[in-house]
DNA sequence: TATAATAGTTTCATTACACAACTATTTGGT
DNA sequence: ACCAAATAGTTGTGTAATGAAACTATTATA
C-alpha cells in the first residue's frame, strides 16, 4: 500500500512534471528568445543570479545541470552586458556574478511576460488548491534534494 | 494576497520543477542511454505508448513538444525493433503505434531502474506528504492543461 | 614543496528541440 | 462529384541544451 502510493506518485510525476516544464520552457523561449535574444538557460541564470546564486558552480547545482552549460550561458550574458564577473580577491578561483542594471531591466521585462503566462495557469486553481500546490512543491524540492 | 500567493507559487515552481526534471532526466539518461542506447525522449515515447498513447500527434501533445521530434524518436524505436507501426485501415492517415515484445522488455528494465531511483526520492517523504504531493501533481496537470 | 582539491573554461559530441515545407489522406461545403 | 481546407505524419534545416573529458588557474593539505 505504501508501495502502491509511491508507484502512483511516480506515474503522476511522469505525467505532470515534464510536460509542465516543456510547456513553460516553450513559453519562456517565445518571450526571452524572440524579444530579447536570450535562451531559456540564460534567462534561468539571470533569475538565479538575482536570487543571490552568484557562482557558476552554485548555479549548476541549483539547476541540476553541469558547469559547462552554465559557464557558456554566463559568458553569453557577460558579452551582452547583462552580467558582471568579479574575481574574489580572497580566493581568486571564485568569480562572483552580478546583474548589471541592463540585466535587471531585461529580467524584469521577461519576468513580467513569463509571470503573466504562469499566473494565468495558476489562476485556474482555487486559492486553497494554490496553497496545497505551493506546499507540495516544497515537498518535491525536499524529495529531490541531494544529501 | 491572492496575488502574493500566486507569485510565491511561481517562485516555487521555478525553484522546484525544472531541477526535479533535470535531475530525473539525468538519471534516466544514465540508465536508458548507457545500458540500452536509448535517448530520454525515446524512453518517454515507449512509456506513453504502453500507457495507450499510440499516435505521433497524441504523443507530442502529451509531452508538450512538436510532432517532428516525436516522429523521429518513433522512427528510431521502429528501427531498433521496439515499436511497430500499423496503418489504420479506416483512416490511412493514422498510424497506430504499439510496443513489440522486446520494446516491453526493455521498457520494463529501464523502468525498474528509474522507478527505483524515483522511489528512493519519494520514500523520503512521509506517507501523508506523498498523498499531498500526488494530489497536487494533479493540480499542476490541471493548471497546465490547455483549453 | 608535492599532491590533492576546487572553480571555472574549452573542446567535442550528441540530444532535443523548433519551424517551415512537403506528402498522403480524408472531410466538408457547394 | 469536385475542390478547398483540415489532419496525420515526415523530412530538411538550424539552433539550443547539455554531458564527458581534458585543461588552466588557484588554493588547501599532507
Amino acid at each position: 500500500m505504501s508501495n502502491a502510493s509511491i508507484s502512483a506518485l511516480i506515474d503522476k510525476f511522469w505525467e505532470s512534471v515534464p510536460p509542465a516544464w516543456h510547456q513553460t520552457r516553450a513559453q519562456i523561449r517565445s518571450v526571452a528568445a524572440e524579444k530579447f535574444n536570450l535562451t531559456v538557460e540564460q534567462f534561468q541564470v539571470l533569475r538565479r543570479i538575482r536570487r543571490g546564486i552568484n557562482s557558476v558552480s552554485a548555479l549548476a547545482d541549483a539547476n541540476r545541470t553541469g558547469r559547462p552549460a552554465v559557464s557558456r550561458a554566463v559568458e553569453a550574458l557577460v558579452q551582452k552586458g547583462l552580467v558582471d564577473r568579479t574575481t574574489d580577491p580572497r580566493d581568486r578561483r571564485h568569480i562572483r556574478l552580478s546583474l548589471t542594471e541592463e540585466g535587471g531591466r531585461i529580467l524584469d521585462a521577461i519576468f513580467r511576460a513569463a509571470e503573466d503566462w504562469l499566473a494565468t495557469r495558476f489562476e485556474r486553481l482555487a486559492p486553497a488548491d494554490r496553497s496545497h500546490l505551493l506546499a507540495s512543491l516544497d515537498l518535491l524540492l525536499a524529495a529531490f534534494d541531494e544529501p
